[in-house]
DNA sequence: TTTAATTTTGTATTAATTTCAATTTTATTA
DNA sequence: TAATAAAATTGAAATTAATACAAAATTAAA
């Protein structure tokens, strides 16, 4: 994992956030910010657990519960058992290789939900899932 | 419910779609077809076993789980606990009302995906799923 | 320090879905 | 038609991500 934030750093984005800074909070921010994977809970927690012996799963879901109440991730439902998690809160796509398993990033212009349809409508959030085959995936396909 | 197809279109419908008719698999077609809710599977369960008092829920989930297979219901995986199923396999989005809890469709052009970050992604399928208020709860809000 | 507030933990619970063997129904063959 | 094979359905148990919640630990305030 590459380190690319000071603990202050980390701190500092938890305090913008209006969230107080503890030891767990700062670790699984530090996470989601340097391991940019959409991972799941149980992701986060494997890896932390190797930091932080004492942790407990459902001080992973109460940060990340936190966290999204205060704005600080997005949860993905794609189609799979398990929620993911996105530090990257700016509007954008996800697609999912079904063959790999890695979800990735895509642009989406806003203007999707500029349809006469959704008038009327108060938007609070949109999700833009695509399912596939990546890149990667398709070229290693080709060779056999 | 409104009964607008006999018997014989329900089974021709499932076997345009390479599914023998049973029972089962027809009173679920025909809830999905009557019923364009996006329901669950519990939904489908508790209407139809006022039908068929021997149903059993697996029933129901292995019909959905051959019907998804065949091409005949797309799964929506929203921001919730269930999965709900959708007849409408055409290219189309979803809005969930967080007030009501009831899913609309709304058109979107399929220009979404035309973006150069997916040049080389196999396309199977597209989820566009927008969250917020819909027009009937949002007028209601207004009146307090 | 003492007390109060917050955070973390661990266990138990929930609930949608899956698994799978047994049973029932339907189709095929003799 | 009866016997047999194949397919569909059932029901109970297992799975498992997520939640509830009270006790314990940590941190902040008085
Ligand atoms: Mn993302
Ligand atoms: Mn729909
Ligand atoms: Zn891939
Ligand atoms: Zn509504």
């Amino acid at each position: 994992m590459k380190m690319t934030y000071t603990i202050e750093q980390l701190k500092d984005y938890l305090k913008r956030h209006d969230i107080k800074p503890s030891t767990i909070r700062i670790k699984v921010l530090e996470y989601l910010l340097n391991n940019r994977i959409h991972p799941t809970a149980d992701d986060i927690y494997q890896y932390l657990i190797g930091e932080i012996p004492t942790l407990s799963k459902t001080s992973v879901y109460n940060t990340l519960e936190l966290f999204m109440e205060k704005g600080v991730v997005n949860a993905l439902s794609l189609k799979e058992k398990e929620l993911r998690y996105d530090i990257n809160t700016y509007f954008h796509g996800h697609l999912k290789c079904e063959i790999c398993g890695n979800v990735y990033d895509f642009p989406v212009s806003e203007e999707i939900i500029n349809v006469e349809e959704l008038k009327g409508f108060v938007i609070r959030n949109v999700d833009i899932n695509v399912y596939g085959i990546c890149k990667k995936c398709n070229e290693k396909n080709k060779e056999v």
